[in-house]
DNA sequence: CCGCTCATGTAACAGGTTACATGATTTA
DNA sequence: TAAATCATGTAACCTGTTACATGAGCGG
């Protein structure tokens, strides 16, 4: 089970109603976990049946009401437990990268479309979470709050985000300077 | 639907078994996207019914007979129906993440445990992906193979794949820099 | 007044994982 | 002789995605 871990991850921040972690987790502030709404709804559900969470009722007048859910400590040892097994190792599956492996049989326009596209989703990311880490990180350096700071797991995964989104750009953007030179060749012949 | 298209950029460099097909998707070494081996038996058999492969019989005396597969025409208009169309954006999926994500209330051992393991890992991949590089571009180097060699596609997805292990990697290190320091302060107060 | 945000769910379906089943040959 | 490789599949199960459903308030 996978998903039920990461909810319990996303709950140590604080107290947040099934909206508010559906927000984090499809925008992709929650860079180390997606999942849509439906399946937070329902997972929030079965781990308070389990009761590793525990929710209360939020009345609200002008909003229809919410529960907020947060780590009960039989939640926070089944993490601890997580942590003490091996992570399994992680797959690409990118759509992108099978249409790159198929480069030297479809159009290379299209291609260069889709490596353009996915360079600019990536640079948009990048930034998103640049800014995330600096509201983390409040006004220290990066290196004073990682060496003093008070709650480093988002941080962290947020860095591979950043890192992870820049390779992505990058590789993107020197792909279609291949394709496109190769493409100048050709048109030489 | 996801997995047809990766069999069908996969089987572009020529005839495969369901097996053969099983050992690159599973090894990691098809870079591009990561199957079960039943999936894959499953897939091409749909792919065979709706004329987008097409198999034939080799009879073997000392191993069990198999299949080759090859991609037909009808399979390369797929193929190109599919880069003609947006990728969808991948997300990241990582228990590791998830672990990471948690730091601050779970065992700092354990955790560094993980990222020693995913760290080795990430090291095994980057020497396969490098020699299947080396193997890719021959006795060329990387910008000739690049700019004349009649197949890149494989060679631009291996590429990916080697800076997002070294971008693992070397978070991995990092991370476990980070945490150590921490545990060194908190043991001295 | 139209569309967005807040707020939660059910149901059907597609995709992926794990377990089971078989059986010969080659390598250590 | 035990384990790995070759070779293909079925079936049950768990996850994840998409579509549908509801309904109030707020901003342009």
């Amino acid at each position: 089970m996978a998903l039920r871990h990461a909810v319990l991850a996303a709950l140590l921040d604080g107290e947040l109603s099934g909206y508010q972690l559906a927000k984090a987790f499809d925008v992709g502030v929650a860079n180390f976990w997606y999942a849509q709404p439906q399946q937070l709804y329902s997972e929030l559900t079965r781990l308070e049946k389990e009761g590793l969470v525990a929710g209360r009722e939020v009345v609200q007048k002008t909003r229809p009401n919410k529960r907020l859910f947060h780590v009960t400590d039989a939640g926070l040892a089944e993490l601890e437990a997580f942590t003490a097994a091996s992570a399994k190792p992680t797959f690409i599956r990118d759509d992108l990268l099978v249409q790159v492996q198929a480069a030297d049989r479809v159009d290379t326009d299209a291609l260069i479309a889709r490596l353009t596209e996915r360079a600019h989703v990536a640079q948009a990311k990048i930034d998103l979470f640049g800014s995330l880490l600096h509201r983390l990180r409040d006004n220290l350096t990066e290196d004073e709050f990682l060496r003093h700071g008070d709650r480093i797991g988002p941080y962290l995964t947020c860095l591979r985000g950043v890192a992870f989104e820049q390779e992505n750009r990058d590789w993107c953007a020197r792909t279609i300077t291949v394709l496109e030179e190769r493409r100048q060749l050709h048109a030489g012949l």
